[in-house]
DNA sequence: TATTATATAGACAGGTCTGTATCGCGTCAA
DNA sequence: TTGACGCGATACAGACCTGTCTATATAATA
């Protein structure tokens, strides 16, 4: 039982919260009576909310490349089934019920000005995917690497988006097949 | 100069504040400020804050079908452009300046409780155009026209997910080719 | 002219928000 | 034993929130 520091503890238990109910709906207090913290240990390790919630997306963002590195962890070496698999594993993702949507893209509706703290922060994580979907495709010998890229993004945060707007039952249980479709319409025959 | 209705000025008024900066992020106070309505004019319109923004995406859910209508219209009897045109216009949507996103995606993330008044208006929208998506995709012909709607609708939110969080510069600039593609593999060959 | 409906203007209630200040308790190391 | 330190608890300041109330002005209608 390794017990968690007070800082982790309040991480975890406000990113809980502004996962489930949003950013803005989740005061400080919230968190404060969720977590069992003191409000003034709170402010000592986080000195604003902003800088909470910043915290927060940067700790899902790691978590996330975790997960990305995962799923294409088995297809070392074959970056086609790379993409597909991202997908494969999306699709778990977006019928579990502990996803709730895309702690980015909410950071970015709720945040809307692109230089707050939040946004700048879910457009560097977006960025990256991108850079990784192009580079997957690159390397799978993509025609045209970049549209690929945008095209798989646009599945990723349609899955996302469909997960918050319709909870489990939601259309994102198809990415797999979409992204498969656009990725074979995008790079030369099969070649293994 | 038709002047504006009271009740329609509000709604101008208080739904670009809405689509901009969010729907918590904007106060009564802040849009009696703007549209230069005084509270209680507002209030006997609007019974509460949350009437006032259940409207608001009513009137949205309409423009948007309007939309919708006019980019299918110069294809009629031909589904499968029908459904290409519709990406056509959603790719010159997401490139103008006027689009912050999609007000019905920004309800389901600040509103997640999926019986919440605003989330239910957002679920109905989207579930309308799964429909649409799916009836245009069983006349033209399609295998399966279900899943040609669920990978459409993934695109759709995809594009307006990031015009909210790349601003102008969006991947929804290259959803025309991957809704194409998507099309053409659920699609018997082109017949006409 | 009197009435009714609708508008503005602004004070106000009661609650919640972020962030600060204060006090006291326990722990651990010197 | 002493002192530093992290933490819990709670009161508080000042701003902002939704929604109500009163008073007044204006315009159409009976």
């Amino acid at each position: 039982m390794a017990e968690l520091s007070t800082r982790q503890r309040i991480l975890d238990g406000a990113g809980d919260l502004f996962f489930r109910q949003g950013y803005r709906a989740v005061g400080v207090d919230t968190i404060v009576k969720e977590t069992g913290v003191a409000k003034m240990t709170l402010y000592r390790h986080f000195p604003s909310k902003d800088d909470l919630i910043v915290a927060y997306l940067e700790q899902v963002n790691q978590l996330l490349w975790e997960w990305f590195d995962q799923a294409i962890e088995p297809h070392q070496g074959r970056p086609r089934e790379q993409l597909v698999a991202v997908f494969t594993a999306l699709e778990k993702l977006v019928k579990s019920p502990q996803c709730h949507g895309c702690a980015f893209m909410m950071a970015a509706s709720e945040f809307p000005e692109l230089d707050s703290p939040g946004h700048q922060v879910a457009i560097a994580h977006k960025r990256a995917m991108w850079e990784r979907f192009r580079d997957l495709a690159q390397a799978a010998g993509a025609r045209r690497p970049e549209v690929l890229a945008d095209q798989l993004l646009l599945l990723l945060d349609g899955s996302f988006a469909a997960v918050r707007m319709f909870g489990l039952d939601n259309p994102g249980a198809n990415v797999r097949e979409a992204a498969q479709t656009l990725i074979d319409a995008q790079l030369p025959r099969e070649l293994s």
